[in-house]
DNA sequence: TTAACATTGTGAAATAAATCACAACTAATT
DNA sequence: AATTAGTTGTGATTTATTTCACAATGTTAA
């Protein structure tokens, strides 16, 4: 069966945030070849990405920005939002927290945990922080299904059975270790050590062997 | 010509972080199946990754950690290390710094840099703080060739450029847009916003859309 | 009207990456 | 020695993703 390859999920993401920014600027039609060089790509994946939400151009005048926008948002976004919790507020969570706070109406950060006592019941960010022991009771709760681990390494995996078993259905992991959980979890790992790592292979290399993207 | 796939290098980042754990848990030894399961993935394609670094196992004890850490090395390191800088020193950068320091001996973020002459002068974490403008003049001086990018989204393309003219030759950039710059400079993003619309999307439909990974 | 133009949508081809599957191998056991 | 058990290395295959290439289309201008 032809499903959405996972690719293109984070691309059209890209191009909404893209294109958020052209209505600002009063943009109201584009081509393909246009969000391909701002989001870096061809246009043939642009057109391919749009293709799979079934929003349809028009050979004189592209896309209306407008219109795509809500198209994917309706594809992205479930009609009721998706809060998300954090667990974790060392030096990255917060700043991730920061990062975060008040930029997304329909995915923002509702409640951060974490084990030091000392964190607790301070708000950061805009954000209230919660003992872990309270974890469960609030994911269940309020029916969050997306956290973030920021957790050091030797923590993530115990925390991310527990927001698992408290119904989490997709994590975003920044802890540099790889999580074992069942299948039907949607796990993203943003594993900064390997970034720089593979950054710092490329650029010790010559550039034929520099891959495009 | 068969080169070395790009996700590839990643992975073997990845396998020698989890050698060195193991290594330092007295383990002389492990199968393919092992370093598949610690690292989330399949024997085959371990033993397809190691082949790229043309490390030979043995089918009676498997591969020997400290062999393989060697060789896992001598594949991705050069020979004299590669100094970092790090430009953007607001909740992110100060975050990223704190998370890098002291912990890779060959990769190790030497300067920071910040347009703010507020933060400048100042030790975040172990590491001095410069302004913009002494930018190229350490890169080029230093002959450093990685580049980590932590400031907002509106300044992240004038950066770049100052990180490539000074002869900077990979990027991990954390600003939500797409670099534009000539192609042999290899960038990595780091797209927080990205990554979490992702998982936002997978944790909301159903289990049989999720992918394996 | 008609012709010219630049773009869309998409089948087909190409490329990249993962997986299958099995001969070859090593050590332990008989 | 010969047999067994379990693993490696890798050619072949499959799956995923990107790119090519072109008919169909909407608009502009003659």
């Amino acid at each position: 069966m032809n499903s959405i390859p996972e690719k293109t999920i984070g691309r059209l993401s890209l191009y909404r945030r893209l294109l958020n920014r052209l209505r600002a600027e009063d943009k109201t039609h584009l081509y393909s070849y246009e969000l391909a060089t701002l989001a870096g790509g061809t246009p043939a994946r642009v057109r391919r990405d749009l293709m799979a939400i079934g929003y349809n151009g028009n050979p004189a005048h592209g896309y209306e920005v407008e219109g795509l926008i809500e198209s994917l948002g309706h594809f992205l976004d479930t009609p009721q939002g998706q809060p998300v919790v954090l667990v974790g507020i060392g030096n990255l969570g917060r700043a991730i927290l920061s990062f975060f706070t008040g930029r997304r109406p329909r995915l923002y950060i509702v409640a951060a945990f974490d084990s030091d006592p000392a964190k607790v019941n301070r708000v950061i960010h805009g954000c209230r922080c919660y003992p872990m022991q309270e974890l469960p009771e609030t994911v269940r709760g309020k029916g969050i299904t997306v956290g973030i681990i920021c957790v050091p390494a030797g923590e993530a995996q115990p925390v991310a059975e527990q927001l698992a078993a408290a119904g989490v259905r997709g994590i975003l992991n920044f802890a540099p270790v790889r999580l074992h959980l069942p299948g039907n979890i949607y796990v993203e790992d943003m594993d900064m050590t390997m970034a720089l790592e593979k950054v710092a292979y490329f650029a010790a290399r010559k550039p034929n062997n520099v891959p495009g993207k």
